[in-house]
DNA sequence: ATTTAATAGTTGTACATACAACTAATATGT
DNA sequence: ACATATTAGTTGTATGTACAACTATTAAAT
Protein backbone atom coordinates (compact mmCIF):
# COMPACT_ATOMS: atom_id res chain seq x y z
CA UNK A 1 0.00 0.00 0.00
CA UNK A 2 1.66 3.18 -0.78
CA UNK A 3 0.29 6.48 0.35
CA UNK A 4 -0.49 7.73 -2.60
CA UNK A 5 -3.69 4.64 -2.93
CA UNK A 6 -4.39 5.21 0.91
CA UNK A 7 -4.92 8.89 0.38
CA UNK A 8 -7.34 8.06 -2.66
CA UNK A 9 -8.97 5.53 -0.86
CA UNK A 10 -9.69 6.51 2.44
CA UNK A 11 -9.14 10.45 2.86
CA UNK A 12 -11.99 12.28 4.81
CA UNK A 13 -12.43 15.15 6.11
CA UNK A 14 -12.00 14.18 9.43
CA UNK A 15 -8.63 12.86 9.31
CA UNK A 16 -7.90 16.03 7.14
CA UNK A 17 -8.73 18.44 10.01
CA UNK A 18 -6.33 16.16 12.14
CA UNK A 19 -3.42 15.94 10.46
CA UNK A 20 -3.53 19.66 9.87
CA UNK A 21 -4.15 19.91 13.25
CA UNK A 22 -1.20 18.21 14.86
CA UNK A 23 1.05 19.63 11.64
CA UNK A 24 0.32 23.27 13.06
CA UNK A 25 0.58 22.63 16.38
CA UNK A 26 3.82 20.55 15.94
CA UNK A 27 5.88 23.66 13.49
CA UNK A 28 5.02 26.19 15.82
CA UNK A 29 6.31 24.84 18.96
CA UNK A 30 9.39 23.61 15.99
CA UNK A 31 9.65 27.18 15.53
CA UNK A 32 9.19 28.41 19.28
CA UNK A 33 12.03 26.20 19.93
CA UNK A 34 14.58 27.41 17.02
CA UNK A 35 14.28 30.68 18.63
CA UNK A 36 14.72 29.74 21.96
CA UNK A 37 11.52 29.82 23.26
CA UNK A 38 9.44 27.16 25.48
CA UNK A 39 5.56 27.87 24.99
CA UNK A 40 2.93 25.19 23.04
CA UNK A 41 0.05 26.66 20.44
CA UNK A 42 -2.59 25.96 22.70
CA UNK A 43 -0.49 27.91 25.51
CA UNK A 44 -0.27 30.75 22.87
CA UNK A 45 -3.25 31.07 22.56
CA UNK A 46 -4.83 30.97 26.02
CA UNK A 47 -2.29 33.88 26.10
CA UNK A 48 -3.80 35.98 23.16
CA UNK A 49 -7.42 37.23 25.10
CA UNK A 50 -5.24 37.33 28.58
CA UNK A 51 -3.11 40.38 26.52
CA UNK A 52 -6.20 42.11 24.86
CA UNK A 53 -8.35 42.24 27.66
CA UNK A 54 -5.80 42.38 30.97
CA UNK A 55 -8.09 40.72 33.53
CA UNK A 56 -9.88 38.33 31.95
CA UNK A 57 -12.14 35.59 33.17
CA UNK A 58 -11.33 32.49 32.78
CA UNK A 59 -14.95 32.22 31.19
CA UNK A 60 -13.87 34.68 28.65
CA UNK A 61 -10.83 32.95 27.77
CA UNK A 62 -12.89 30.09 27.18
CA UNK A 63 -15.18 31.30 25.00
CA UNK A 64 -12.21 33.21 23.12
CA UNK A 65 -10.85 29.98 22.38
CA UNK A 66 -13.24 28.03 21.76
CA UNK A 67 -11.95 25.54 23.88
CA UNK A 68 -13.13 23.46 27.49
CA UNK A 69 -13.12 25.18 30.87
CA UNK A 70 -11.12 22.25 31.62
CA UNK A 71 -8.99 23.19 29.43
CA UNK A 72 -8.11 26.40 30.32
CA UNK A 73 -7.72 25.50 33.77
CA UNK A 74 -4.73 23.37 33.42
CA UNK A 75 -3.87 25.41 30.66
CA UNK A 76 -3.61 28.32 33.10
CA UNK A 77 -1.89 26.11 35.67
CA UNK A 78 0.71 25.28 33.39
CA UNK A 79 1.46 29.31 32.35
CA UNK A 80 0.90 30.37 36.07
CA UNK A 81 3.68 27.57 36.61
CA UNK A 82 5.67 28.49 34.27
CA UNK A 83 5.39 32.33 35.70
CA UNK A 84 3.80 33.85 32.94
CA UNK A 85 0.62 34.51 34.66
CA UNK A 86 -1.41 34.65 37.81
CA UNK A 87 -4.84 34.62 39.12
CA UNK A 88 -6.59 37.48 40.62
CA UNK A 89 -9.68 36.35 42.33
CA UNK A 90 -12.37 39.00 41.09
CA UNK A 91 -13.06 41.41 44.69
CA UNK A 92 -17.14 41.36 43.49
CA UNK A 93 -17.92 38.39 42.41
CA UNK A 94 -16.01 35.70 44.07
CA UNK A 95 -16.48 32.91 41.93
CA UNK A 96 -14.48 34.67 39.07
CA UNK A 97 -10.46 34.45 38.47
CA UNK A 98 -8.94 37.17 36.46
CA UNK A 99 -6.02 36.73 34.90
CA UNK A 100 -3.26 39.02 34.41
CA UNK A 101 0.56 38.61 32.70
CA UNK A 102 3.34 38.91 34.86
CA UNK A 103 6.14 40.74 33.44
CA UNK A 104 7.78 37.70 31.90
CA UNK A 105 4.35 36.78 30.41
CA UNK A 106 4.44 40.15 28.26
CA UNK A 107 8.14 39.85 27.44
CA UNK A 108 7.62 36.08 25.71
CA UNK A 109 4.30 37.09 24.03
CA UNK A 110 5.91 40.07 22.29
CA UNK A 111 9.11 37.33 21.60
CA UNK A 112 6.48 34.91 20.05
CA UNK A 113 4.96 37.18 17.58
CA UNK A 114 7.17 36.79 14.92
CA UNK A 115 7.01 33.09 15.56
CA UNK A 116 3.20 32.82 15.01
CA UNK A 117 4.18 35.31 11.65
CA UNK A 118 6.52 32.93 10.57
CA UNK A 119 4.54 29.82 11.13
CA UNK A 120 1.38 31.80 9.82
CA UNK A 121 3.50 32.26 6.45
CA UNK A 122 4.54 28.72 6.04
CA UNK A 123 1.02 27.25 6.66
CA UNK A 124 0.26 29.76 3.81
CA UNK A 125 2.38 28.52 1.10
CA UNK A 126 0.40 28.19 -2.57
CA UNK A 127 -2.55 28.46 -1.04
CA UNK A 128 -4.46 31.82 -2.10
CA UNK A 129 -6.71 34.70 -0.27
CA UNK A 130 -9.52 32.74 -1.48
CA UNK A 131 -8.84 29.62 -0.51
CA UNK A 132 -8.74 31.16 3.16
CA UNK A 133 -11.41 32.79 3.17
CA UNK A 134 -13.23 29.34 2.06
CA UNK A 135 -11.51 27.36 4.74
CA UNK A 136 -12.01 29.84 7.47
CA UNK A 137 -15.97 29.84 6.28
CA UNK A 138 -16.80 26.35 6.45
CA UNK A 139 -14.78 25.43 9.40
CA UNK A 140 -16.46 27.96 11.24
CA UNK A 141 -20.07 26.20 9.39
CA UNK A 142 -18.81 23.10 10.82
CA UNK A 143 -18.19 24.13 14.55
CA UNK A 144 -21.27 26.04 14.08
CA UNK A 145 -23.44 23.25 12.61
CA UNK A 146 -21.95 20.98 15.21
CA UNK A 147 -22.28 22.79 18.28
CA UNK A 148 -25.78 23.70 17.49
CA UNK A 149 -27.65 21.27 16.05
CA UNK A 150 -28.36 18.14 18.31
CA UNK A 151 -30.71 16.31 16.10
CA UNK B 1 -16.17 41.08 25.40
CA UNK B 2 -19.30 39.24 23.64
CA UNK B 3 -18.29 35.99 21.50
CA UNK B 4 -19.31 38.17 18.33
CA UNK B 5 -15.77 40.55 18.82
CA UNK B 6 -14.21 37.86 19.90
CA UNK B 7 -14.46 36.28 17.03
CA UNK B 8 -14.26 38.94 15.09
CA UNK B 9 -11.14 40.16 16.84
CA UNK B 10 -8.47 36.98 16.99
CA UNK B 11 -9.91 34.00 14.84
CA UNK B 12 -7.45 32.24 12.91
CA UNK B 13 -6.66 28.96 11.09
CA UNK B 14 -5.03 27.07 13.84
CA UNK B 15 -8.01 28.42 16.53
CA UNK B 16 -10.80 27.32 13.80
CA UNK B 17 -9.38 24.06 12.78
CA UNK B 18 -8.87 23.35 16.52
CA UNK B 19 -12.36 23.84 17.48
CA UNK B 20 -13.32 22.28 14.00
CA UNK B 21 -11.65 19.20 15.27
CA UNK B 22 -12.82 19.18 18.42
CA UNK B 23 -15.95 19.48 18.01
CA UNK B 24 -16.24 16.63 14.99
CA UNK B 25 -14.75 14.47 17.69
CA UNK B 26 -17.30 15.00 20.21
CA UNK B 27 -20.39 15.08 17.76
CA UNK B 28 -19.05 11.49 16.56
CA UNK B 29 -18.48 10.06 20.05
CA UNK B 30 -22.19 11.09 21.27
CA UNK B 31 -23.29 9.82 18.10
CA UNK B 32 -21.63 6.60 18.60
CA UNK B 33 -23.28 6.73 22.40
CA UNK B 34 -26.31 7.27 21.20
CA UNK B 35 -26.25 3.58 19.36
CA UNK B 36 -25.01 2.22 22.53
CA UNK B 37 -21.44 1.64 20.68
CA UNK B 38 -18.35 2.56 22.75
CA UNK B 39 -15.70 3.97 20.79
CA UNK B 40 -13.93 6.86 19.92
CA UNK B 41 -13.23 9.12 16.31
CA UNK B 42 -9.43 7.89 16.74
CA UNK B 43 -9.93 4.22 17.05
CA UNK B 44 -12.12 4.10 14.45
CA UNK B 45 -9.83 5.72 12.27
CA UNK B 46 -7.06 3.32 12.83
CA UNK B 47 -9.75 0.01 12.60
CA UNK B 48 -10.45 1.54 8.89
CA UNK B 49 -6.96 0.31 7.53
CA UNK B 50 -7.17 -2.70 9.53
CA UNK B 51 -10.70 -3.00 7.88
CA UNK B 52 -9.57 -2.72 4.36
CA UNK B 53 -6.42 -4.34 4.43
CA UNK B 54 -6.24 -7.17 6.64
CA UNK B 55 -2.73 -7.97 8.50
CA UNK B 56 -1.60 -4.16 8.02
CA UNK B 57 1.58 -3.37 9.88
CA UNK B 58 1.43 -0.77 12.14
CA UNK B 59 3.82 1.67 10.32
CA UNK B 60 1.21 1.28 7.24
CA UNK B 61 -1.31 2.41 9.46
CA UNK B 62 0.03 5.15 11.07
CA UNK B 63 0.90 6.65 7.04
CA UNK B 64 -2.72 5.92 6.21
CA UNK B 65 -3.99 7.79 9.09
CA UNK B 66 -1.37 10.42 9.06
CA UNK B 67 -0.71 10.11 12.81
CA UNK B 68 2.32 9.66 14.61
CA UNK B 69 3.63 5.78 15.30
CA UNK B 70 3.32 6.08 19.28
CA UNK B 71 -0.13 7.27 19.15
CA UNK B 72 -0.62 3.97 16.65
CA UNK B 73 0.76 1.92 19.45
CA UNK B 74 -1.28 3.22 22.26
CA UNK B 75 -4.27 3.10 20.10
CA UNK B 76 -3.89 -0.49 19.14
CA UNK B 77 -3.03 -1.22 23.21
CA UNK B 78 -6.97 0.32 23.72
CA UNK B 79 -8.38 -1.84 20.63
CA UNK B 80 -6.30 -4.70 22.16
CA UNK B 81 -7.92 -4.18 25.49
CA UNK B 82 -11.25 -4.05 24.23
CA UNK B 83 -10.98 -7.31 22.13
CA UNK B 84 -11.16 -5.73 18.92
CA UNK B 85 -7.64 -6.64 17.57
CA UNK B 86 -4.69 -8.85 17.69
CA UNK B 87 -1.54 -8.31 16.96
CA UNK B 88 -0.03 -10.91 15.09
CA UNK B 89 4.35 -11.08 15.06
CA UNK B 90 5.28 -11.45 10.98
CA UNK B 91 6.69 -14.51 10.16
CA UNK B 92 9.42 -13.25 8.34
CA UNK B 93 10.26 -10.02 9.43
CA UNK B 94 10.40 -10.39 13.35
CA UNK B 95 10.34 -6.34 13.86
CA UNK B 96 6.79 -6.16 12.17
CA UNK B 97 3.55 -6.76 13.70
CA UNK B 98 0.57 -7.59 11.46
CA UNK B 99 -2.55 -6.32 13.20
CA UNK B 100 -6.41 -8.06 12.51
CA UNK B 101 -9.98 -7.66 13.53
CA UNK B 102 -11.34 -10.14 15.94
CA UNK B 103 -15.13 -11.37 15.31
CA UNK B 104 -16.03 -8.62 17.94
CA UNK B 105 -14.26 -5.88 16.00
CA UNK B 106 -15.73 -6.74 12.75
CA UNK B 107 -19.35 -6.47 13.94
CA UNK B 108 -18.62 -3.03 15.60
CA UNK B 109 -17.18 -1.75 12.45
CA UNK B 110 -19.82 -2.12 10.74
CA UNK B 111 -22.17 -1.48 13.68
CA UNK B 112 -20.38 1.97 13.39
CA UNK B 113 -20.39 2.52 9.45
CA UNK B 114 -24.09 4.47 9.62
CA UNK B 115 -23.02 6.40 12.54
CA UNK B 116 -20.03 7.97 10.68
CA UNK B 117 -22.35 8.53 7.65
CA UNK B 118 -25.03 9.92 10.23
CA UNK B 119 -21.73 12.21 11.54
CA UNK B 120 -20.40 13.26 8.12
CA UNK B 121 -24.29 14.51 6.93
CA UNK B 122 -24.59 16.20 10.09
CA UNK B 123 -20.96 18.13 9.75
CA UNK B 124 -21.46 18.46 5.84
CA UNK B 125 -24.80 20.92 6.56
CA UNK B 126 -25.12 23.81 4.53
CA UNK B 127 -21.79 23.26 2.97
CA UNK B 128 -21.48 23.07 -0.89
CA UNK B 129 -19.64 20.09 -2.61
CA UNK B 130 -17.70 23.11 -4.28
CA UNK B 131 -16.23 24.08 -0.51
CA UNK B 132 -15.86 20.80 0.17
CA UNK B 133 -13.79 19.82 -2.45
CA UNK B 134 -11.68 23.72 -1.39
CA UNK B 135 -11.47 22.38 1.85
CA UNK B 136 -10.10 18.90 1.33
CA UNK B 137 -7.58 20.27 -1.06
CA UNK B 138 -6.36 23.24 1.60
CA UNK B 139 -6.13 21.19 4.55
CA UNK B 140 -3.94 18.16 2.49
CA UNK B 141 -1.91 21.48 1.12
CA UNK B 142 -1.63 22.40 4.73
CA UNK B 143 -0.10 18.93 6.23
CA UNK B 144 2.19 19.06 2.78
CA UNK B 145 3.82 22.64 3.46
CA UNK B 146 4.15 21.62 7.23
CA UNK B 147 5.77 18.17 6.75
CA UNK B 148 7.72 19.23 3.91
CA UNK B 149 9.21 22.44 3.85
CA UNK B 150 11.81 22.54 6.64
CA UNK B 151 12.49 26.15 6.17
C1' DA C 1 31.76 -11.34 7.87
C1' DT C 2 31.59 -7.91 11.06
C1' DT C 3 30.56 -3.41 12.08
C1' DT C 4 27.26 0.20 11.24
C1' DA C 5 22.62 2.04 9.61
C1' DA C 6 18.12 1.92 9.43
C1' DT C 7 13.56 0.15 10.69
C1' DA C 8 9.37 -1.40 13.68
C1' DG C 9 7.66 -0.96 17.68
C1' DT C 10 7.47 0.28 22.92
C1' DT C 11 7.97 3.14 27.05
C1' DG C 12 8.45 7.46 29.97
C1' DT C 13 7.21 12.12 30.42
C1' DA C 14 4.60 16.23 29.61
C1' DC C 15 0.71 18.32 27.74
C1' DA C 16 -4.23 18.85 25.84
C1' DT C 17 -9.08 17.32 25.80
C1' DA C 18 -13.93 15.30 27.13
C1' DC C 19 -16.92 13.99 30.55
C1' DA C 20 -18.73 13.67 35.00
C1' DA C 21 -18.75 14.87 39.62
C1' DC C 22 -17.57 18.19 42.70
C1' DT C 23 -17.02 23.01 45.65
C1' DA C 24 -18.07 27.61 46.34
C1' DA C 25 -20.50 31.65 45.30
C1' DT C 26 -24.21 34.29 43.13
C1' DA C 27 -29.01 34.71 41.11
C1' DT C 28 -33.90 33.54 40.94
C1' DG C 29 -38.57 32.29 42.28
C1' DT C 30 -42.22 32.37 45.14
C1' DA D 1 -36.20 35.06 53.37
C1' DC D 2 -35.22 30.90 51.99
C1' DA D 3 -35.02 27.05 48.99
C1' DT D 4 -33.52 26.17 44.37
C1' DA D 5 -31.01 26.87 40.26
C1' DT D 6 -27.18 28.69 37.86
C1' DT D 7 -22.46 29.96 37.29
C1' DA D 8 -17.12 29.83 37.73
C1' DG D 9 -13.80 27.08 38.46
C1' DT D 10 -11.37 22.55 40.01
C1' DT D 11 -10.41 17.58 40.21
C1' DG D 12 -10.43 12.55 38.75
C1' DT D 13 -10.26 9.48 35.00
C1' DA D 14 -9.53 8.00 30.33
C1' DT D 15 -7.82 9.01 25.82
C1' DG D 16 -4.70 10.96 22.33
C1' DT D 17 -0.25 13.36 20.90
C1' DA D 18 4.93 14.85 20.61
C1' DC D 19 9.47 13.99 21.71
C1' DA D 20 13.26 11.40 23.20
C1' DA D 21 15.30 7.31 24.59
C1' DC D 22 15.06 2.60 24.32
C1' DT D 23 14.93 -2.75 22.49
C1' DA D 24 14.99 -5.91 18.94
C1' DT D 25 15.58 -7.05 14.30
C1' DT D 26 16.97 -6.46 9.53
C1' DA D 27 19.70 -4.11 5.87
C1' DA D 28 23.96 -1.96 4.12
C1' DA D 29 28.79 -0.88 3.82
C1' DT D 30 33.37 -1.99 3.32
Amino acid sequence: MTEKEALQIHINIGMLVGSAHRAMTKRFVQNTHKMGLDISLDQWMVLGPIWKFEGTSQKDISEFCLKDKTSITRIINTLEKKNLVVRVPDQIDHRIKRVVLTHHGKQLFQDVLPVMEKTREEVRQGISDKEIETLKKVLTRITYNLENDNS
